[in-house]
DNA sequence: ACGCGATGAGTGAGTAATCAGATATAGAAG
DNA sequence: CTTCTATATCTGATTACTCACTCATCGCGT
């Protein structure tokens, strides 16, 4: 190999595409303005991402998995189902706080179309986990057996952006919103 | 006047947005092939909106306004809070069900950035009613007191969404996921 | 007949992607 | 260790194209 090339310069694209992203919406980013962003030549992005649809999927790719880590690091494998749940739902929760772009970034790829289904399903992989231990504990008769097991995971996910859009909107309230929200996940899904 | 603006074209015009829209996203989507399926001429659709930012944000306004008659027509003034609540979270579901490409488009206009503060305000307006019916639930002590007003008023939209997405992905499963996803909202938030 | 909406080719400002020349690097040869 | 060389990356001006929006002209409704 003559010249390799360098994940420092791989990094700044994303980097620089998440920012720009983030602002502009990926469709009106200029792949100029990432490139410029990143301290690239314009061509040079070409040659880490064929094309700007390349990059994109690659994105995704990427903050999903930070977003897996951030959920599942940690995990207390060993601990009740209530408490297992929460960890991850927190984890969710504390990542979108903390990565407000990223988080805005996936929203806005998710809605966008331009995701090809190889990507959304790579994706969606390193969340099957989280519905096993679900199976789980509906089997364990702790969670109430009438409701689908998509449905229990999907709210989880619907519940912690919700709480995330209110922290975002009066972060001195948020270890109020945390609880609650929490609390209004568990109480729906729990057996009594 | 001489010859005066028809509805008929701004309405073609704003339905032939919703589907264009819909299919390749709000920024992405071109004037020209707006107005080509409006069977307008390019030119005409400036008529109507002067940039495709003003179509954008009167198209954001059109939406909200059919959601919020579809969430509150037929509302159950004198029925309990339960009873009201469910006729909303319907009413909002049943809606994205029967408008898929609606409700994309509001999905897509949301994280898009590129709707004005006016519009966004402007939109939120028809919800006000509901926010005030869970208030005075809360100080009937129907619903828990512990938890913000805005988390429950967010979650029932959260709980809703996360209803459509996998109604429109098993279309049999309708009936359960619709009870089922009304019932982890409602056990979430009453007092027991 | 007159005033304003309707028309669509035209305009200029961008866009993603390319490419020919410049440059850096791994490995070979001495 | 020090050239040398093959081969890849890096660069940014250039290309071909698309877009939102304009405007001179036309013709409909009053």
């Amino acid at each position: 190999m003559a010249r390799p090339k360098s994940d420092d310069k791989r990094n700044a694209i994303l980097d620089a595409a998440t920012r720009v992203f983030a602002e502009r919406g990926p469709t009106a980013a200029p792949t100029s303005e990432i490139s410029r962003q990143a301290g690239v030549a314009e061509g040079t992005l070409f040659t880490y991402f064929k094309t700007k649809d390349d990059l994109i999927n690659a994105l995704y790719w990427e903050i999903k998995l930070e977003l897996a880590d951030a959920m599942m690091s940690g995990f207390p494998r060993r601990k009740s189902v209530r408490t297992r749940l929460r960890h991850v739902w927190e984890g969710y929760v504390n990542w979108g706080v903390t990565n407000p772009k990223q988080r805005r970034v996936l929203a806005q790829l998710q809605v966008s179309g331009t995701l090809s289904n190889e990507s959304i399903e790579a994706g969606s992989a390193p969340f099957v986990e989280m519905q096993n231990m679900i199976r789980n504990a509906i089997e364990q008769h702790i969670l109430r057996a009438d409701f689908p097991i998509e449905l229990i995971s999907k709210m989880l996910a619907a519940s912690a952006e919700a709480t995330m859009d209110l922290i975002m909107l009066k972060p001195a309230m948020a270890n109020k919103y945390r609880n609650a929200g929490f609390e209004i996940y568990w109480a729906g899904i729990a057996r009594k």
